[in-house]
DNA sequence: CGGAGTGGCTGC
DNA sequence: GCAGCCACTCCG
């Protein structure tokens, strides 16, 4: 699973010949179809109203543990509030629904015999709502990995309320928001081409005390290598 | 000057942006063509015939002056023979000529208002036998460095004359080397995929007795800052 | 996928 | 603390 909000895609590409084979390069699509290659390309589209320093470009999840990377984990466990107008991480100003936390998220491309090539540019009004499951043998052979994985996906939803809440405001529902962060959300779902502003159906209450709900989407979640 | 030998050159490249802005790496290429950008990488792709440790990887130069870096020079002032078959400290195996010590080597890129980007991944049978003079400003500005490189470049050929010998041993020239030397020198020059290793034109006493002859290459020796 | 360019760990 | 080394990012 991922902090990615609803529409965005995230891939994984095998290298599969050269000096760097094995490697996997990491890809995004936003809600528009546009590819995204790196983090600086995706700053460079959000605009500077966000803020992607706890973001990690790889993994596609944010980063809770001070500054990346190993290294030392002492000291204040990374100050969110610094330099930031809101929790805005890879939280885009577009209408979510509940079911933002069950998007498909992650393909893997080019997995040994693997020559399942999904459409990941067209836009999610044509997507299935599911996680795309290309290689099931994975599963018992990784079994701690898939364990992680499922369980930073149960785990998310805690994380996000208050984020809900920004996806509500910027949605234009929720009335608690400063003017300057609203405007940036707008601007910022007009730059991205993506969902129109409009309302949101759900409540807000509603979404909050059920995060995970929806359907289930049953798919397995591949370990990274 | 530098102690590399024919085809080898050497780059300098000043960071530009990031949080190590201003500080210089220092390349190698061999002469096929291939980077180096450590001395690890270096030892690695020459083998263990040669002993590197004499050889200052940032600078280019042998280190005469017992271990390297300030510290303490006390005690035994180096012992160059420890695990040396030879000083073949940078010797590589492949024809040499009496010009080795007028080779193009040291570039230096990103210097402020220089744009020159030297091809250094070429084949240094397509090169020019000239150093590479990129700012000639630098002249009198650096006076004194530039003095420490023309010494160095003079003082060269007096420590050079066992090395010749090896180049010429290792090109299949002189009599006096140990098989396994030979053997080793071979095959790093097929390793390298070098100039092959074929006779050596030159005489032996020749290049001895005239170790800086040749044509003069007229370039200006950039200092190290 | 390559490779220049930079980040950042590690050893001294 | 800093230099060296190497991994990794990012973009062609």
């Amino acid at each position: 699973m991922s902090a990615l909000p609803h529409g965005w895609k995230r891939e994984e590409v095998v290298r599969q010949s050269g000096l760097s084979a094995g490697k996997t390069d990491v890809y995004y699509y936003s809600p528009d179809g546009k590819k995204i290659r790196s983090k600086p390309q995706l700053a460079r589209l959000l605009g500077d109203a966000f803020d992607l320093s706890a973001f990690d470009f790889r993994t596609g999840r944010i980063i809770y543990s001070a500054v990346r990377k190993s290294k030392r984990q002492k000291g204040s466990p990374f100050d969110f509030a610094r330099g930031m107008r809101l929790d805005t991480s890879l939280v885009l100003p577009i209408r979510q629904t509940a079911s933002i936390f069950k998007q498909p998220v992650t393909v893997i491309r080019n997995r040994p015999e693997s020559k399942t090539k999904t459409d990941l540019k067209h836009g999610v009004q044509e997507q299935p709502r599911q996680v795309v499951v290309l290689e099931k043998r994975l599963q018992g052979l990784r079994a701690c990995d898939s364990n992680e994985e499922e369980i930073e996906c149960m785990e998310l939803p805690r994380n996000m309320n208050e984020k809900s809440e920004l996806m509500m405001v910027a949605a234009g529902v929720g009335p608690e928001l400063a003017t300057e962060s609203v405007l940036q959300s707008i601007s910022a779902a007009l730059h991205l081409n993506a969902v129109p502003v409009t309302g949101q159906s759900s409540s807000r209450t509603a979404i909050q005390k059920n995060p995970g709900s929806g359907k289930e989407d049953g798919g397995i979640f591949l370990p990274v290598l």
